[in-house]
RNA sequence: GGAGAGUUGGCAGAGUGGUCGAAUGCACCGGUCUUGAAAACCGGCAUACCGAGAGGUAUCGAGGGUUCGAAUCCCUCACUCUCCGCCA
């Protein structure tokens, strides 16, 4: 959510750089200024009413200690008349606040000036691109066709226990996963990042402070008699850890990882990309999130995208770096990069990560502040980042390294899965 | 699932109708003292909105009500804790 001072305050930049995530915002934005307008003079009238209300109860108060019945009776007659005019007032302050909070909700993030036009992925800046193609041998096959030979991951009996979407590893693949957590947790350890084991399942508070809810709650699973969801990312509870809270400046920069499972509804998003495991419904991933001083947030993006490139480069895995353009830009996000990986079977580029910078923008939401060296609280500055998401990984390890032998285990991975080949 | 207790500032914890945005202690920040530190003493120390400023307003879990006036009384809801039951 933006902060409404910022968007009085730069109108016509605001809404000229939101063109170009194709947000027209000319209209919201010039409905948002009427209210705010409304909703300030209505609070200055209803703030004067009520310092007159409060100056006569207190002299009400210091009538009947001095006994004074009489006067302090024709006092309370002028209140009620204050009390009716306050109560409209009050309707008119939260209706105008209620409407403005609703169309603060409905602007999305104001890209930074580095984010190119365009209208979707396919205008995304490439900017660069890492590592060979693997050639693969005579006869190779995409990653389920694998995962079944080999008894890898077992898609049917997912969609027994559970449906679509919800793959059963075993053996090895089973093991595969394990090492992949363990390899990416150790990784953002050692670069400072925090592990943490959140809850998967959220309430809507917590919701609301990253963003999912109100609109998007369909991307969620819900439970119905608790009303809890559970968790899409790992970057809902763990970002929901600052929510509310006022850090101080030294506490900079926090650095916080979490492996969890991932739950997405996804609905409508089924399609021809969705085989095997390039879309599902339960899927693993390490989140990496950093709190920061608003002015280092770029360099700390930067940061991030560094070290999703060396897991990636520790994985021998082809991938490249795209910028993001403004339609494919998220709605809360300022900056993003995403990590697309090479599947050479598919032949298919797998988004396997997402860096953003969402500047103020979640912060403003979740109440996360820090006091300022000039004694003010300020908003601080979010950013998150897949570092990584198992499945297209998983995906792409195994497409890329299958050769007529089985497929083999890249040296990093070695001594976390305990086998070097698959056979 | 049953029974009870509770929710006040960063924390602890007072406050049961007016002078309470809220005692006190701890923590924190600044100062005095000290070679330095500790102790002691002095001062400061919630958040948001409105306002050029002076200042004003709101907030004691949330919402509603009573009252001239509510942290304090009434109603509804949410959450937390304790005991019992069940259970990994």
């Amino acid at each position: 959510m933006l902060q409404i001072a910022y968007i009085r305050e730069n109108k016509a930049e605001v809404i000229e750089r939101l063109k170009v995530r194709n947000f027209d915002g000319e209209e919201i934005i010039n409905k948002l200024l009427e209210v705010d307008q409304k909703r300030r003079e209505t609070q200055g009238q209803l703030d004067a009413n009520l310092a007159e209300a409060n100056t006569i109860s207190k002299q009400i108060g210091g009538l009947y200690k001095e006994g004074k019945r009489e006067e302090a009776d024709a006092l309370k007659a002028k209140t009620a008349e204050l009390k009716e005019t306050n109560k409209a007032l009050q309707e008119m302050l939260s209706i105008s606040e209620n409407e403005m909070q609703e169309l603060l909700y409905h602007i999305p993030n104001v890209p930074n000036p580095q984010v190119p036009a365009g209208k979707s992925d396919e205008d995304n800046e490439i900017i660069d691109t890492h590592g060979d193609a693997p050639t693969l041998h005579d006869g190779a096959v995409p990653h389920w066709e694998l995962a079944s030979k080999y008894n890898l991951i077992d898609f049917e009996l997912g969609v027994k226990i559970t449906g679509a979407g919800f793959p059963v590893y075993r053996g090895k693949g089973a093991r595969l996963q394990r090492a992949l957590l363990n390899f990416f947790l150790d990784h953002a350890t050692e670069a400072g990042y925090q592990e943490t084991q959140p809850p998967l399942l959220v309430n809507e508070a917590t919701g609301y402070g990253t963003g999912q809810l109100p609109d998007k709650e369909g991307q969620m699973y819900h439970t119905e008699l608790d009303h809890l969801y559970l968790i899409p990312t790992a970057e809902v509870p763990v970002t929901n850890i600052f929510r509310d809270v006022i850090l101080k400046e030294d506490d900079f920069p926090q650095k916080l990882c979490g492996y969890t499972p991932c739950f997405r509804r996804e609905a409508g998003s089924y399609g021809k990309d969705v085989r095997g495991l390039n879309r599902l419904h339960q899927f693993d991933k390490v989140e990496i999130v950093q709190v920061v001083h608003p002015d280092n947030s770029y360099e700390t993006l930067d940061q991030m995208v560094s070290y999703v490139r060396s897991l990636l480069e520790k994985l021998e895995l082809p991938y490249r770096v795209a910028k993001l353009c403004g339609g494919d830009l998220g709605f809360t996000s300022a900056l993003t990069f995403d990590m697309e990986v090479y599947s050479a079977a598919q032949d298919k580029w797998l988004e396997v990560s997402s860096i953003s910078n969402f500047e103020s923008f979640q912060a403003n939401r979740l109440k996360c502040r820090f006091k300022g060296k000039d004694g003010k609280t300020h908003l601080a500055h979010t950013l998150n980042g897949s570092a990584l998401a198992f499945p297209r990984i998983l995906a792409a390890l195994l497409e890329n390294n299958q050769t007529p032998e089985g497929i083999k285990i890249p040296k990093a991975l070695v001594p976390y899965t305990g086998f070097e080949i698959i056979q």
